[in-house]
RNA sequence: GGCCCCGUAGCUCAACUGGAUAGAGUACCUGACUACGAAUCAGGCGGUUACAAGUUCGAAUCUUGUCGGGGUCACCA
C-alpha cells in the first residue's frame, strides 16, 4: 500500500504550498471511498479546516486539484461535504492486478526475524474433545496461519493437562467398574471410551452422595453449615465438593490414586500411560480429520514441578513475599490486582507456579518473542496475573506474551451444562457438517465423475469449511451463539459460498486453457467492478498485517466473504470467455486467476481448503 | 457486593479502531437458468445502535450514570 503513503506525503505537501501549514503525514486519514460516491480512495478533511482557515469545500477542490496535477494515478476527484474522493486511472488498476499476478507469494509479507509460540486446545486427558475445544483450536491454528503469513516464526503448541485428581477420576472409575473392557472390546473411539468412565465416576459418585444424604452425619452436617432458610436440596448441591473431599469413599480413592501417581506407584502410573494414551489416540485422529497438528507438545506431568525455583529467586530478590505459615505470595496491588499465592504452605506448587515454570521452560527451548495463550476468557484474570510476574521476573520476552481471550459458545438453548448432558462432541459436530455437505452436494449431482475417495474428501472439504468459517467469522472475544442448523448452512456468508467463487474460477480456467491465447493486458480499461475487485485485492496485505497484529481471524473471514460476493456478481454481469473481444477477455482471466489466488490463500489462513469441483 | 467484558434489523454477525445516509447473511416476499457452474445474481421488507446525559466539526465506537446478560473474586486447574 506504498501509494496510500505516496498520497499521504503529497497532502502533506500540498498543505504546506497552499495554505502554508505543517502536520504529520499520518495525521491524514485515508479510507477507501463508500460504494455510493464515485471514487476509490477519500481523504477525510475536517481534522485541516481550521488550520487551513478555509470551507471544508475550497480546501477539498485545491487539494483535489494539487493531487490531481501532482500525482499521475489520480485521475479526477469529487468533493463532498469534508470528503475528498479521488478516482484513479483505468492503467493504475491494471499494473495493480500485474504485479499481483506476477508474485507468488502474494499475501505473504516479509519476514519480521521474530519468533511467536502459540498455545491452544490444552485439553484434559479424561474426556473427548467438544465444541469449546473447537473454537480455541480453530482459533490456535488460524491464528498461526496469520502470524505465519504476516511474516513470524511460529511454534504450535499445547500444555496437555494429564495429571490430577480428574484424571484419577477416569482411571478409578475403569479399575473399579471395566472388568478389564478395552475400546477395542467395547467398540469406542479411545477418548470417549475413557471419557465414558469420567461420566461413569459421578454416576456412581452422585449415587454414593445420595446415599450419604440420609445418613445421621449427613444430617448433623447440613444442620450446622446450612445458610438460613436453605433447602436441603440447595445446601447438598453447594456442597458435593467437599462431600467428595471430606466423606466420599470415592474420593478418598480417588485421592490416594493421586497421591501414589505422585510417588511413581508402577500399578498406578501404567494405568495412567495406559488411558492417557487411549485419549492421546482419540484426539489424534480428532486434530487429524480437522486438520491441525502441533510441533511440540508440553505435558503437566512434565512440568508441573516446575517455577518452584524461581518463585524462591523471587522470594530472595525481595519481589514476592512469605507468609508465617511459609506459603509464599506476591502483591500486586498496585498494579491494581490481588495478592496471589505461589507455593502452598507445604511447598507444593499451584496452577500459577506452573505456568511460570512452562513459560521460561518454553523460552528456553524456543527464545521465543511473543507467546500467545488461546484461553477462554474465564481465565482472563489468571492471565493478567501471570503476566504481571513474569515482568516483575523481568522475563525477556515478557513485553510479547498477548492472552487470546475468546468468549464462550453458546447453544440456542443456552449454556453447554456437562452435567446436563447438552456438550456437542467435536467428533459428532464434525460426522453432522460433513454428513450434512453430502447432502447438499448429492443433490447438485456434478460429481458423478468422482471415485469414493474423492467425494469423500470433497464433503469433507465442504463440511469442515461450513464449520470453519460458521466460527471463525465472529470476533474472538466475543460470545458466539452456535446453532447446528445454521452451522451447516452452505449458502450466503458462509465457507462453500467462498469455495463456490474459487470453484467457478477454476472451471473457467480449465476451458480457458483449450484456447491457449496470449494477450497483452495493458491497455485494458476496466469496468467499474473490475476495479473495485483489485482495490479489493491490492488491500489483501494490509489486511493480513491487521488481523495479525490483532489476532483477529475474522476480519480474514469477513474480506474473504467480501472479495468472494463481489466476484460472483462480476462473474454474474461480464463474460469472461465469452467477452467483447480478445482483450477484455485476457483481462478478466487475469483478473480470475488473482481472485482465486486471494482467496484461497485467505481461507488457508483459515485453515479452510479449496475444491477444484464441488 | 468489588473488579472485568458484552448489549447493533425477528435471528446470526459486520462497521477499516472517532468519519459520509449504521452494512452483510438468514428468514419472509418478488424477479433472473435452451447462460463461462443458480452452493449464484438483482430487488423489496426490516434500526431512536438497551436507556439517559456529556465530550466535538462528527459518537455504535470515548466519559459518567441507569437497566439487562455473562465472567471472575480457592493453598482447583
Amino acid at each position: 500500500m506504498k501509494f496510500i503513503h505516496n498520497i499521504k506525503e503529497k497532502v502533506k505537501i500540498a498543505f504546506g504550498e497552499l495554505y502554508n501549514f505543517d502536520i504529520d503525514s499520518k495525521e491524514v486519514l485515508i479510507n477507501e471511498t463508500r460504494k455510493e460516491f464515485d471514487g476509490s480512495y477519500t481523504v477525510v478533511l475536517f481534522p485541516f479546516i481550521k488550520k487551513a482557515k478555509t470551507s471544508p469545500q475550497e480546501l477539498g477542490v485545491k487539494l483535489g486539484e494539487y493531487l490531481t496535477d501532482h500525482l499521475d494515478f489520480v485521475s479526477g476527484f469529487n468533493v463532498v461535504k469534508g470528503f475528498l474522493n479521488l478516482e484513479f486511472e483505468g492503467s493504475f488498476w491494471v499494473e495493480k492486478l500485474q504485479s499481483i499476478l506476477s508474485s507468488d507469494s502474494y499475501g505473504n509479507l516479509p519476514q519480521k526475524g521474530e519468533k511467536v509460540l502459540v498455545e491452544f486446545s490444552s485439553p484434559n486427558t479424561n474426556k473427548p474433545l467438544h465444541l469449546g475445544h473447537i473454537r480455541n483450536i480453530l482459533l490456535g491454528w488460524s491464528t498461526h496461519k496469520i502470524l505465519e503469513a504476516a511474516g513470524y516464526k511460529t511454534i504450535k503448541t499445547q500444555i496437555i493437562n494429564d495429571r490430577g485428581i480428574a484424571v484419577c477420576k477416569s482411571m478409578l472409575s475403569w479399575q473399579l467398574f471395566a472388568d478389564g473392557a478395552t475400546p477395542k472390546t467395547k467398540g469406542v473411539k479411545s477418548d470417549h471410551f475413557v471419557g465414558d468412565y469420567y461420566v461413569l465416576f459421578d454416576k456412581k459418585l452422585n449415587e454414593e452422595y445420595s446415599k450419604w444424604q440420609q445418613k445421621e452425619e449427613a444430617i448433623d452436617v447440613y444442620n450446622s453449615s446450612r445458610k438460613e432458610n436453605e433447602a436441603k436440596e440447595i445446601f447438598f448441591k453447594r456442597y458435593k465438593n467437599t462431600y467428595f473431599n471430606e466423606f466420599s469413599d470415592l474420593g478418598k480413592q480417588a485421592k490416594a490414586m493421586l497421591i501414589k501417581w505422585e510417588r511413581n506407584d508402577e500399578k498406578v502410573r501404567n494405568l495412567w500411560t495406559q488411558m492417557n494414551d487411549w485419549c492421546y489416540e482419540g484426539f489424534d485422529a480428532t486434530y487429524k480429520k480437522i486438520g491441525v497438528d502441533f510441533d511440540i507438545l508440553y505435558y503437566e506431568s512434565d512440568t508441573y514441578l516446575l517455577g518452584k525455583k524461581s518463585v524462591e529467586d523471587g522470594l530472595s530478590k525481595g519481589l514476592f513475599y512469605k507468609k508465617e505459615d511459609e506459603s509464599i505470595w506476591v502483591d500486586l496491588e498496585d498494579s491494581g490486582m490481588d495478592q496471589k499465592i505461589l507455593l502452598r504452605s507445604d511447598g507444593t506448587s499451584v496452577y500459577m507456579t506452573q505456568d511460570i515454570g512452562t513459560a521460561q521452560k518454553r523460552n528456553e527451548d524456543h527464545h521465543c518473542d511473543k507467546m500467545i495463550y488461546v484461553v477462554g476468557d474465564e481465565q482472563e484474570y489468571h492471565f493478567s496475573v501471570l503476566f504481571e510476574i513474569l515482568k516483575k521476573l523481568d522475563e525477556p520476552y515478557s513485553d510479547g506474551l498477548f492472552h487470546l481471550s475468546y468468549g464462550m459458545v453458546d447453544l440456542p438453548t443456552g449454556k453447554m451444562k456437562s452435567r446436563e448432558g447438552t456438550v456437542v462432541d467435536a467428533d459428532d459436530l464434525v460426522a453432522d457438517v460433513i454428513g450434512e455437505a453430502r447432502v447438499s452436494a448429492e443433490e447438485r449431482g456434478d460429481i458423478v465423475s468422482f471415485t469414493e475417495s474423492e467425494k469423500s474428501e470433497l464433503y469433507r472439504k465442504i463440511g469442515l469449511g461450513a464449520l470453519k468459517y460458521f466460527i471463525l467469522k465472529v470476533d474472538p472475544k466475543k460470545r458466539m451463539v452456535f446453532d447446528p442448523k445454521e452451522s451447516v448452512d452452505m449458502q450466503g456468508q458462509t465457507g462453500p459460498y467462498i469455495q463456490n467463487a474459487y470453484v467457478r474460477i477454476q472451471s473457467v480456467l480449465r476451458k480457458y486453457q483449450e484456447l491457449k491465447k496470449d494477450i497483452k493486458t495493458e491497455n485494458y480499461n476496466p469496468e467499474q467492478i473490475e476495479a473495485d475487485i483489485i482495490q479489493k485485492l491490492v488491500n489483501y496485505p494490509n489486511e493480513v498485517d491487521i488481523a495479525a497484529a490483532s489476532y483477529d481471524p475474522s476480519r480474514i473471514a469477513t474480506y474473504g466473504f467480501e472479495l468472494a460476493k463481489m466476484y460472483h456478481k462480476f462473474y454474474h454481469d461480464l463474460r469472461i470467455l465469452t467477452a467483447e473481444n480478445d482483450l477484455a477477455m485476457a483481462f478478466r482471466i487475469e483478473l480470475s486467476k488473482c481472485v482465486s489466488k486471494v482467496l484461497a490463500h485467505s481461507m488457508d489462513l483459515l485453515g479452510i481448503e479449496m475444491p477444484e469441483r464441488m
